[in-house]
DNA sequence: TATTTGTGGATACACCGTACGGTAGCGAAG
DNA sequence: CTTCGCTACCGTACGGTGTATCCACAAATA
C-alpha cells in the first residue's frame, strides 16, 4: 500500500483526536506510517496543507446532511453536523474559523448552507445572504469555539466545584471573593450545568429567528 | 529598570502585532529586552502564561468602555471594542475563545457584561442569562475571528477579484467553474465589498434583538 | 572575614518544520 | 541489449523552538 493524501491525513487525524493539535508532528505522522518524515512532503506542500486536508475530511462527513427538504432544516443539521464533529475532533475547533476553507467539501458545505439561507424570507438580495451567512457562521464558530474549550478545561480542573475551585482555586476563587465580579460569581456559584446540546439548539434558533424575522433596516 | 511581567507582555505584544503569533518566541523577546532567554522563566511560568498576560492587557483597554448607562449601550460597547482591539492585534482573535480568559481585566470585562445582560428584558433567571450570555460571546468570537482571516488572506492575496483570482485562481476559480457552488460563486463574484464595521454592528444588533425579543420556550 | 542567598547567564536537551542530495527501480528510446 | 530519464523513496542536516539545569558572581548577613 503506497502511501497517499487519503491515508496521511487519516492517520494524521488518529493522532490529533489522541494526543491535540499541539502533539501533532510531521515526524510522528510519518512514523505511524512506518515512512521517514520527508515522505510526506511527496504528496503535501506544508504542514499547513495537511491540515487543511485534514479538515477537509471533517468537511465530508458534515455534508451528508447538508441535503434537506426544508431550508431551515438544513441549516439547522449543518450546524450540528458541525458541532458534533468539533466534539469528535476537538482539534477541529482550533482551525474553525483560523483560515479559509476551500477544500471541496468545505465549499460543498459552504454552498448547501447559503443555497438554504438564500431560500429564508427577509433573505432578498445577495447583500442580505452574505450578512446573515456571516452572522450564522461567527455564531456557529463561536460557540463550537466556546463548547470545546470549556470541555477542555472541564476535563483538565475536574468537573465538580470543590475540584473546580482546588485547581483554579488559589487564584479565581481568591477573585472572586474580592467581590468585584458578583455576577459572574452568582454564574460560576449559582449557575445550573446546563445541557450543553440544548444551550446550543436554543442560541442557534434564537439566532435564527433573529436573522429572519428582522425587518430590513 | 528592572524587567517586569508588564514589560515583559508589553514588548511580547509589540513583537506579536509586528511578526504575528507565530513569529513570536521567547527568545526573541528575550533579544528585545536585551536579556538572556531564561530570565523571562522567573517572571512567567508558561509560554502560555505569557500569553495570558498578553491578553490580559488587551482587556484591559476593552475594560475602559464598559461603563454604559444603558444595557443595550454597554454590551454595544464591549463588542465594538473587542473588534477594535483583534483589528489592532490580530494574534488576540487566534486567542480569542481558545482559553478561559481569567485575567483580573478579562473578570471585569466578563462581569460587565453580564451585569448588562442581566438588566436585558426577557432575562429572568440566571439560566437565561447564562445562555443569552453564551449566545452573545460566541457571537463576538466568531465574528472577529472571521473578520480578521478574511483580513488576512485579503492582505496575502491582494483585494481585488483579478488579483485574488490570480492568487487562488488556479484552484478556486476551477472550483467554482464547476457549477457544483453555484451560490458560493455568485457570493464571490457579484457579492458587493460590504462594509465590515457595519455589518458587524448589523449582525450584532440582529442578535442583539433575537436575544431579548424572544419569548421564553 | 566567612557564609549564605539570590540574581543573571550559558549550556544543553528534545523536538520541531523542512531544504537538499542521493539512490534504486523501471519503462521507453536508441 | 544498452542507456537514458523519470519517478518513488530515503537519510542527513540546518536553523529554529520551549524550557530544565547548572554555574558564576555579587550582595547581604553572621
Amino acid at each position: 500500500m503506497p502511501l497517499s493524501r487519503d491515508k496521511i491525513a487519516a492517520t494524521a487525524i488518529r493522532l490529533a483526536d489522541a494526543h491535540g493539535l499541539d502533539g501533532l508532528s510531521v515526524r510522528k505522522i510519518a512514523k505511524e506510517l512506518g515512512v521517514g518524515p520527508m515522505r510526506l512532503y511527496d504528496y503535501v506542500l506544508n504542514k499547513s496543507e495537511l491540515l487543511d486536508l485534514m479538515v477537509d475530511v471533517v468537511y465530508a462527513r458534515i455534508a451528508e446532511v447538508a441535503q434537506q427538504p426544508e431550508w431551515r432544516a438544513t441549516v439547522l443539521a449543518i450546524a450540528h453536523a458541525t458541532r458534533d464533529a468539533a466534539l469528535d475532533h476537538e482539534w477541529f475547533s482550533d482551525l474553525l474559523g483560523g483560515r479559509p476553507h476551500l477544500g471541496p467539501h468545505a465549499l460543498a458545505v459552504g454552498e448547501a448552507t447559503a443555497a438554504a439561507l438564500s431560500q429564508a424570507p427577509s433573505v432578498h438580495d445577495i447583500d442580505d445572504l452574505q450578512r446573515a451567512l456571516g452572522a450564522l457562521n461567527s455564531f456557529i464558530i463561536g460557540a463550537v469555539r466556546r463548547e470545546v474549550t470549556e470541555r477542555r478545561t472541564a476535563r483538565s480542573t475536574g468537573t465538580d466545584l470543590t475540584a473546580f475551585q482546588a485547581s483554579l482555586g488559589p487564584y479565581l476563587t481568591r477573585m472572586l471573593e474580592t467581590g468585584r465580579y458578583p455576577t459572574v460569581a452568582r454564574l460560576v456559584i449559582d449557575g445550573t450545568h446546563l445541557n450543553a446540546e440544548e444551550t446550543f439548539k436554543h442560541n442557534l434558533t434564537t439566532v435564527l429567528d433573529g436573522l429572519t424575522s428582522r425587518p430590513r433596516t
